[in-house]
DNA sequence: AGGCATCAAGTAAACGTTTACATAAGTCAA
DNA sequence: TTGACTTATGTAAACGTTTACTTGATGCCT
């Protein structure tokens, strides 16, 4: 085992085919017709015997671009968001390019430290999966290419956005919800330091106020984006025997959480107790079919991620990219 | 927006500084004593005013390690293979290292080509989590440090392997099954191309037919590692009111697909039907509290994987590495 | 035959680092 | 004062590519 073998490189292939290395860069990169096909056949051989294959790092270092894109994503655990990197990722190898994954966690220490990483490496173009408001970022926009998906940071507005209209979809649940249900409703939002969280907070409570049914405050927690937190706030939610008839959570990992500590109170879901969510994780059809939420589309925030990347190396500016969402009540 | 700027480069910083490139690298690499008070100080500053950080790919080419190494998931859907890419991922970025990753969707061809991309970028080792035998994959094997995690290849015995003993898991698993259950059992397995699938089935077998309670042929379906795969299998085996007191699983993710049919079919799960599955998904005690399985450490994987990376750094041969697992019953 | 395109192949510079080596300046002992 | 040693800094080569430029050969036109 021990000492591996030092990798073959152009140098090696071009003595071994008796040409110049810059024949055998020609060919590589297939200009087709600025090489003789007797050098052609004869590089093709050697490479072949070599079993070469051209140094990314060299190439990177010679020509400004690299091929290579980072992903920060803000929780691989969230199967929502392990779709969309899935799917950006696809789309980057079909091209030839590859992705660097960091976590952040959701921990604005750690992302800090993910994103010196990824300066160091001089990335083609950085996708932030729910960012947070850091001063390395701000040292990332306007050096490299950076989009937002499904969080907006306020304080770097001109990085374009890919999402959906919190909001407005939170308004629509609402309405669906209020319908629904007679009885009492409460609320387990995100973390209101995320824009995503507090527009979708947002919208849940202005439409439960315009219908005249507000949510009392002691009705109304706030979770972090995770299965932990969201038991942790059923725990105090569902204490002393007060009951719901339904329970409205920023995201579907808070619902996950909800649901759990439902389950241990031998709380009927959804007959009982209705829980909705919002993202949709592509788990949700095999594992959750009592979960009710908003889907989003994630094949859609990749390709539009994959355009506008495309744009942003073209030069060209680029505005948020709102994408439509889907009710998904299974009740 | 447009034109992004071109990077601040090591030159730049010395001619801030009025210093010798040779200098700058020196702080960089905080050679102590190697360089004066003043230089040092003046240098700083002139890093901290553009914002300079060291150009990665400059390194990575003149020092011939790169600190990079890659990751190839046979499916990132898959929330256990998931779990463990995420905790190698945080322990190499402790370290100041990163991750490329690649999705091989169980698919040949698709590793073929992230094999190909992984080779050119001269990573400093790979991780394959659930490898299909391939010929990049031998290309690799020799000349980028490699290891197998959860699944080996056969014909690459001397690649580093980190996993279970799946065949005594699944004769555990197996003895638990037939304690529990008189009635009649049935068994989807994994693809038979993979040496993991193939233990399990092998052990769940021999410990059937050594209890003398074999299963029988038209009670085993062979699925791929998917929750619709896991679905078209249940619903072949549960067709004309077939029924069965538990139905043995690949993996969690085919237990999935198998739950889903026989909630479609009215089975009240675990007490008309129990399902087993293997891995233990970490989102199971989550949202899938009926399924029994075999819980695989997935996180000493990634503890040894970090391990055995770092002795196959140093030139040392290693050996395979078998970890504990434990039942998980929760009937 | 001389001049001139055309074409294939080679030469060398450049990309951003690190580092062995050279140089210059200072310290100290004799 | 000189020689030897130490220390701080600078110089230049190297890593593996790509590519503008140079060279040399061939063929064609007049």
């Amino acid at each position: 085992m021990s000492a591996m073998k030092r990798k073959t490189s152009i140098k090696e292939v071009a003595k071994a085919a008796g040409v110049s290395i810059a024949s055998v860069s020609r060919v590589i990169n297939s200009e087709t017709g600025k090489v003789s096909p007797a050098v052609r056949t004869r590089v093709e051989k050697a490479i072949a015997d070599l079993n070469y294959r051209p140094n990314w790092i060299g190439q990177a270092l010679r020509g400004q671009t690299n091929n290579t894109y980072a992903m920060v994503i803000s929780s691989i655990q969230n199967n929502f968001f392990s779709s969309v990197a899935w799917e950006i990722e696809s789309r980057l190898n079909d091209r030839g390019a590859a992705m660097l994954l960091f976590n952040s966690n959701e921990d604005a220490a750690l992302q800090e430290r993910c994103l010196k990483e990824v300066r160091s490496r001089q990335v083609a173009g950085v996708f932030m999966l729910c960012a947070l408001d850091s001063p390395q970022l701000h040292a990332i926009a306007g050096q490299t290419p950076m989009i937002f998906i499904n969080r907006k940071v306020p304080s770097l507005p001109d990085v374009p956005f890919i999402g959906i209209d919190d909001r407005s979809a939170a308004m629509e649940l609402a309405r669906a919800i209020l319908q629904e249900h007679e009885g009492e409703i409460a609320l387990v939002s995100g973390p209101q330091s995320s824009a995503t969280s507090r527009a979708r907070l947002d919208g849940f409570r202005a439409e439960f106020e315009a219908r005249n049914r507000p949510v009392a405050d002691e009705s109304i927690k706030e979770a972090e984006l995770s299965m932990e937190s969201g038991y942790a706030c059923a725990v105090a939610l569902l204490e002393d025997r007060r009951r719901y008839s339904a329970i409205v959570c920023g995201n579907d990992q808070i619902a996950y959480g909800v649901y759990r500590r439902c389950r241990e109170l031998g709380l009927s879901i959804p007959v009982e107790t209705a829980i909705y969510g919002f993202d949709d994780n592509p788990l949700n059809q095999w594992l959750a079919p009592w979960l009710n939420t908003v889907r989003v589309p994630y094949r859609e925030y990749a390709e539009a991620a994959i355009g506008v990347m495309d744009k942003l190396h073209k030069g060209d500016a680029v505005g948020p990219t709102i994408l439509p969402y889907d009710l998904v009540l299974r009740r």
